[in-house]
DNA sequence: ATGAGTGCAAAGTATTTGCACGTAC
DNA sequence: GTACGTGCAAATACTTTGCACTCAT
């Protein structure tokens, strides 16, 4: 998957532009960033993981602030709430999808369903609410796991 | 909905039993507490109305605690988590159902859709994966803060 | 030049836990 | 009687925020 980064980068320019914020490097380099590390991630990790890399540096709190932004931006998702953990995903140049989680390794197993998207949209007529965002998160055990026990 | 709440008790009775862990007044208030309440609850929220009701007192920790066995037994789910909110529901009696979450005013409405229970279950088939429990949540605007605007 | 952004440490939330006391068995 | 459960306060985990300094415009 090759999505192009500095394209990305040039519209979350305009973006925040558009919002009067200004375009630090902070902000550019954690797209960067969370694109390199490249798969889903908490904060904590993702911190953790900047500071061996020790080329770019943005702290913790520029982290929450930024994925905030992306998240409104549209390039970042928050795909799975587990308890306390949040973990989320880089979804620039991917098509919607929705998540299998392992509750014995964590693995995460990505699908796209249109049916079940259309049921949604239908469900949303239905009771007259316009849809904004979801999240369906289905917990289990994988094929690696079961077949381990 | 007339669920028999005795009943749920003594089937809780068992499953403490079965784990031989003690049958305590606390974890019995609970479920009558949580089912007085009759909607969707908050820690917090619950936390506070259990005081101002103040004939049956169950302090946050056991209500922390009770509520994860509840969960196991299977009467309590965790339905929405937004943010740093984690609403729950009683469920005991109810068919399996999900969520629209109006963001304006956190309106939540239950809908049940059999169609996509069976599309899950299709998708859970192809990557051989064993569900144990889902959540869907959608979040977006309802028809009533739509009007408002 | 000026105001918004950043990093730090402190403050907030939500939840968990250690411990002394109480209660189910 | 004994071990598990409870309530409290302290601890923890995650996230947000106030403030002094820095940087984009």
């Amino acid at each position: 998957m090759s999505i192009n980064l500095n394209e990305i980068k040039r519209e979350f320019t305009k973006f925040l532009k558009r919002k009067n914020m200004k375009v630090t490097q902070s902000r550019l380099d954690l797209i960067d960033l969370i694109a390199d590390y490249g798969k889903h991630f908490e904060v904590e990790e993702l911190v953790n993981w900047i500071a061996m890399q020790s080329d770019k540096t943005v702290s913790r709190s520029t982290i929450y602030r930024t994925i905030k932004l992306l998240q409104e931006f549209g390039v970042i998702k928050e795909v799975i709430k587990q308890g306390s953990r949040t973990i989320y995903e880089f979804v620039a140049g991917k098509a919607h999808h929705d998540h299998l989680v392992c509750v014995e390794c964590g693995k995460i197993i990505e699908f796209v369903n249109e049916d079940i998207e259309k049921l949604q949209d239908e469900v949303c007529d239905q009771y007259d609410f316009q849809p904004l965002h979801h999240r369906l998160e289905i917990f289990g055990i994988c094929a690696d796991c079961r077949r381990r026990q």
